[in-house]
DNA sequence: AACTGACCAAAATTTCAATCCGGTCATTCG
DNA sequence: CGAATGACCGGATTGAAATTTTGGTCAGTT
């Protein structure tokens, strides 16, 4: 319904243009003559489906979120243990985000000049993991797997732990081995590390 | 026997009024023209003790960092239970590090402008805490209160942990109390999550 | 009616002279 | 005579003006 069929549909192709300039630019460098001219559009038609360049980065961050949900969605099995899903599903979203160049590209963006309508993007997908976390520990809890304790706060610190021992951890020792990360992420999440 | 006592003691008047000038104006923003004013000496003279500015930045570093591991140091009772002792001084620290010009103002000076000697200082801050969590570790695996898996990794995870719950959690949401946050935070680490 | 690109004001970038700062060293002081 | 000093140097930084770029508009074209 949303997407009547045209000859050509000129959103569907302003919205890839902008994608693939995004993605190979970042935001700031791209401009909107630019992506009309990828589009092969004229500039003033980019605005009769998007207000602003905000707008129609705003678009492309909704269109990729959801597809980091389902990237995540898919890895999740309910037949199975929570902590299996749990690392398996973030370690899915992991390289998914490793591969992505727009979110490569923004990431870096954010770190080398941090232009905040970039910084916005990156928070908006992983607030987006997070609702996505936090439903399944809500799951979880009432599966009686898991402690009832405030689920936001444990999917967060979840998250945290996650990027810290997969991504930081690396900046200034050996990576962890995808086993290693799981295993250790696992049992200290499951089991804690008192001698029980 | 470093420290040989004279009418005044020059080294002692530079290395002060650099350390107030780092505190109150940060590192960009400290000259060692300025420095030599406020210790009421020549600029020529701050040569004769440090070679560059950085190593007199260096100085203060390492003077502070000392100071940090004191505190802790202080604040662990070996007859207490590992994981009292490991919130207890976490939090000592986090107080001494909001409460420490100079340690404010490095933060505030990487955040704003990333200063890269800035940055140095602050993770070489970070890398003692680490050093000093990571001795406990050990110690608490030695007395048998704790899982003895890798203790440089474990230091790092909880490290990050209590960063993450008691600075990142708040720029988001209702700041967690002094006593919800070590609550949580011994819970996770000494049991886990999972419902036994 | 859909689309275009020349056009505009605001923002970003470049330029470049003026200033500043870390570090040196010939001179001074005690 | 040796410790201390501050004028001095060149590279880096700053600020402001000039120039270019860019998000967004709209009169004109198809």
């Amino acid at each position: 319904m949303a997407a009547a069929k045209k000859p050509v549909d000129r959103r569907a192709q302003i919205v890839e243009a902008a994608s693939k300039s995004f993605a190979m630019f970042g935001y700031k460098a791209t401009t909107m003559e630019l992506v009309s001219k990828i589009a092969a559009v004229g500039k003033g038609t980019i605005y009769t489906f998007f207000a602003t360049k905000e707008e129609l980065f705003s678009e492309i961050i909704g269109q990729l979120s959801k597809e980091l949900r389902e990237v995540a969605e898919r890895t999740i099995d309910h037949d199975r243990p929570f902590f299996d899903n749990l690392s398996e599903a973030l370690h899915e979203l992991l390289l998914f985000r490793e591969k992505h160049e727009l979110i490569v590209k923004l990431s870096q963006e954010v770190r080398d000049i941090g232009t905040p309508m970039a910084k916005d993007g990156i928070a908006r997908l992983e607030q987006g993991i997070l609702a996505f976390i936090q439903q399944e520990v809500s799951y979880g809890i009432d599966k009686g797997e898991l402690r009832g304790a405030n689920p936001q706060l444990t999917a967060f610190v979840m998250l945290r732990l996650y990027l810290a021992l997969s991504l930081e951890w690396s900046k200034q020792h050996k990576p962890l081995s995808r086993k290693e990360a799981a295993g250790y992420f696992g049992e200290l999440l499951r089991d804690g590390l008192a001698v029980r």
